[in-house]
DNA sequence: TTTCGTTTCGT
DNA sequence: CGAAACGAA
C-alpha cells in the first residue's frame, strides 16, 4: 500500500491539478493536505481579506474531496515540520506539490526536499499548475539570459506554445482515515474583512469562469479599461488561490473564441510574465528590478499625502475612488490599479513598496508577482526601460470614466457633479464647490511633475 | 558555432 | 534606455 501527501498551496482545486493526478496514478492513498503558514502570518501576509476567502477556498475543496470518498487535512505551524509529521503519520514515500515563484516559495520547496530525504521521502514538484507556463520554460534567444523582461517577445513564444492538456477532477481520492485534522477555518470567524468581499472557492471560481466566457468576454476587448463598465473578469483572485486553473482558463477562453478571448488570454501571459520574471528576480518582491536611485519623498508632508491616497480622499476624485473601491471590496479594477499606482509612485513620489504593502494589505488577489512587478512597472522601477510614464489622474479619469459613474459610485459626496466636471472638481467656483463635502487636491499636478523630473534629472 | 553590430520597438 | 531578434562576420 503506498501512500502521498498532496501538499496544497496557491492550487486550491480537484480540476486541473498535476500533482493530484500524479499522486493517485502512483499511489493508492494521498493525503491532501493544506497548512496554514506560520511564516505567512510573521510576513504579515495572512491579512483577513485573504483568510476570509481562503476559508471558503478550503471549505470548498474538503467538500469536493469529500464527495470523491476523501477529505482535506488540514494543519498549522511550519509547513516542513507539518509536512515531516504528515508524511510520518501515514507512511508516505513521496509529497507532490506545485511549483512556486516567489524567493519563500522556492526556499520552502529546497527545505522541504531536504527534510523529506532524510525521511527517505522523495519530493515532485509540478509545473504549470500556478502559472500556465513554468518560469524559465521560455528564454530569449541570446545568452546569458535566465527571464524575459520585455512583454511582447514574451507572448509571442508564450502563445506559440502546445498548451498542457487540461486534467479532469478525479473520480475518487483514498484518504488514510487515521490522519488527523484542525477543524476548517470559518469565514465568518474572520474580523475586519471587507464588506463587499467576493466569496471564495473552486466551485465559485467555475460558475465565474463558465458565465464569464458565455456572456462577458465577448464585450472585454472594448470595455476592460473602463472603470464603471465594471467588464473585467473579477477571476483574479482565483487565479491567485488556483481554485481556477490559468490552464484550462486559457484552454476555454481560446474555445470560446473572439477577440475578447484573446485580450483575456493575453492578461494571463501577463500573469506568467510577472512570474517568470519574479521566479528568476526573487528580490525584486523588495527592490527595485532597475535601480533608478529615486530618492523617494519621506517626512512628515510625505505621510500624510500617503495617508489621504490610503484613505481615498486626495482630492482627486478618480484615484479616491479606486482607494475606496479596495477598502470597499478587496479588489479594485485593474485601471483603477495602474492611476492609482502611478498617483503614489509619480505624482506623490513616495516609494512603491508603500503602496505595493497597502494593495497587499487589502488586495484579495493580492498577489506577489503581479503585485511588486506590476507596482514596479508603473514606479518606472521595473523591466519597462522607459521609467518616465507618468498617468495624469484627470485625464484618466475622463478618459476611462468619461460620464462619471465610477465616480459617483465610490465618491458619493461628487454624485450630483457631472462629468466632465467631476474629475476636477476644484475648477468649480468657490461657491458651488462648497456644496460638495469633498477635499482639494493634497498636491499640485505640475508642481508633482516638475518634482518628479527634477528627482529623476539628478539621480 | 559563436560573437558582434544594427535595427526595431516597448500595455 | 535597453531588450530582443536578426543577419553579418
Amino acid at each position: 500500500m503506498k501512500t502521498a501527501v498532496v501538499l496544497y498551496t496557491s492550487d486550491l482545486r480537484v480540476h486541473d491539478h498535476p500533482p493530484l493526478r500524479a499522486a493517485l496514478a502512483a499511489c493508492d492513498r494521498v493525503v491532501p493536505l493544506f497548512v496554514r503558514d506560520r511564516a505567512v502570518e510573521r510576513a504579515g501576509f495572512a491579512v483577513p481579506n485573504r483568510l476570509a476567502f481562503l476559508a471558503d477556498c478550503l471549505a470548498d475543496l474538503d467538500a469536493s474531496l469529500r464527495g470523491r470518498g476523501g477529505r482535506l487535512v488540514l494543519r498549522s505551524g511550519e509547513v516542513v515540520d507539518e509536512v515531516c509529521a504528515v508524511v510520518r503519520e501515514a507512511g508516505a514515500g513521496e509529497v507532490h506539490l506545485a511549483a512556486g515563484v516567489s524567493g519563500y516559495a522556492q526556499a520552502r520547496e529546497r527545505r522541504l526536499r531536504e527534510a523529506l530525504r532524510s525521511q527517505g521521502c522523495a519530493l515532485h514538484a509540478h509545473d504549470a499548475v500556478v502559472t500556465a507556463v513554468a518560469p524559465g520554460a521560455l528564454l530569449p534567444g541570446g545568452r546569458g539570459s535566465d527571464h524575459f523582461a520585455v512583454f511582447t517577445p514574451y507572448l509571442r513564444r508564450w502563445s506559440a506554445l502546445p498548451p498542457r492538456p487540461v486534467a479532469g477532477a478525479p473520480r475518487a481520492v483514498r484518504v488514510p482515515e487515521d490522519i488527523g485534522s484542525e477543524e476548517p477555518p470559518r469565514r465568518s470567524r474572520v474580523t475586519g474583512t471587507s464588506p463587499g468581499l467576493a466569496p471564495g472557492g473552486e466551485g465559485e471560481a467555475r460558475r465565474l469562469l463558465t458565465r464569464w466566457l458565455r456572456s462577458g468576454i465577448a464585450r472585454y476587448e472594448d470595455a476592460h479599461d473602463d472603470l464603471a463598465a465594471d467588464a473585467t473578469s473579477r477571476l483574479s483572485p482565483h487565479l491567485h488561490f488556483g481554485t481556477l486553473s490559468p490552464v484550462e482558463a486559457a484552454e476555454r477562453a481560446r474555445t470560446a473564441g473572439g477577440p475578447g478571448a484573446e485580450a483575456f488570454v493575453r492578461q494571463l501571459c501577463w500573469r506568467d510574465f510577472h512570474h517568470q520574471v519574479l521566479a528568476a528576480r526573487p528580490a525584486a518582491a523588495a527592490r527595485d528590478y532597475r535601480a533608478r536611485h529615486d530618492r523617494w519623498r519621506t517626512g512628515r508632508a510625505a505621510e500624510e499625502e500617503v495617508l489621504a491616497w490610503k484613505e481615498g480622499r486626495t482630492g482627486y476624485p478618480v484615484v479616491d475612488a479606486a482607494m475606496r473601491q479596495l477598502r470597499h471590496e478587496g479588489w479594485m479594477h485593474n485601471r483603477g490599479r495602474l492611476l492609482a499606482a502611478s498617483f503614489l509612485a509619480k505624482t506623490l513620489y513616495a516609494d512603491w513598496r508603500t503602496g505595493a504593502r497597502h494593495f497587499l494589505d487589502l488586495l484579495v488577489d493580492g498577489d506577489l508577482a503581479n503585485n511588486q512587478l506590476n507596482w514596479q512597472w508603473m514606479a518606472g522601477t521595473g523591466t519597462d526601460t522607459r521609467p518616465n510614464r507618468v498617468l495624469n489622474p484627470v485625464r484618466q479619469g475622463l478618459r476611462y470614466d468619461p460620464d462619471g459613474r465610477y465616480v459617483h459610485r465610490w465618491v458619493p459626496e461628487l454624485a450630483g457633479l457631472a462629468a466632465p466636471r467631476v474629475h476636477e472638481p476644484w475648477r468649480l467656483p468657490a461657491a458651488e464647490r462648497a456644496r460638495y463635502d469633498y477635499p482639494a487636491p493634497v498636491v499640485d499636478l505640475s508642481e508633482a511633475q516638475a518634482r518628479f523630473q527634477e528627482a529623476r534629472r539628478h539621480p
